[in-house]
DNA sequence: GAAGAGTGTCAGTGCCTGCTAACGTTAGCG
DNA sequence: CGCTAACGTTAGCAGGCACTGACACTCTTC
């Protein structure tokens, strides 16, 4: 059990930072796809996609079934749910941040009034 | 100006792929804090941090204000707004995708019979 | 079972990235 | 001006990642 625990978030993360991993979500999004109708949007060689296409599938961003010899790859939107979290977190946190700021201002009219009218 | 032009996206998801980053990010969007305390958060090295900011101020996730020799840093959430519209646009495609998947579901039994069958 | 289509996997290579150490820069103090 | 504090910046190095080419695997068809 020496495995380090991955976070899914950070694998989610990693695998988003790839612009053609991103394309190839926004493909499998709309529409149910081969591997090899994958590949043909690209340039590059199929192996490069299926490699991609491994790293979406690891981190639960892809569902594959299997139709004789072709896989057909599909988008998992619950895959993108924890980044979801992590953003709202993010705007809630600099939400409040804003907050402070505005009571901040707050206290610091008060001084700055206290300065002018004393 | 032969510059290549940024992808704001990519830029964010690429700052947004380090745990690191994501560690400052969350420290500075409840607090505003100097690069020393941030700094001091870590075990790494304060170049790495300086570095790391510098990372997530391109990627317009950070607000700089200098006060004195110190340097304050606070999040910025406009910044994360082409994340959500990508995440948005994923999930509304796959939303789509089941609902053709729903829809194939009905008039489909000829399809699953010639794989379960094969 | 042999052949072919459709894919995944492995080894190797070049680039990109995160880290450290040394140096440069700016603001405050005497 | 000389000195210190708080940072950013640069050069260099180690690890990771994306890509290619060759090989292996799984179904289908004959």
């Amino acid at each position: 059990m020496g495995l380090t625990e991955p976070d899914p978030t950070d694998e989610v993360l990693r695998a988003l930072a790839e612009p053609r991993r991103r394309t190839i979500l926004r493909l499998v999004a709309h529409d149910e796809l081969s591997a090899g109708e994958i590949a043909a949007t690209f340039e590059v060689s199929r192996t490069a996609i299926s490699q991609h296409v491994t790293v979406l599938k690891n981190a639960g961003l892809l569902t594959e079934r299997r139709a004789g010899t072709r896989r057909l790859y599909r988008a998992r939107p619950e895959g993108l749910a924890g980044i979801r979290a992590f953003l709202d977190e993010m705007w809630a946190g600099a939400l409040d941040n804003a907050r402070r700021l505005a009571e901040a201002e707050r206290g610091l009219s008060d001084d700055v009034e206290a300065e002018r009218t004393g």
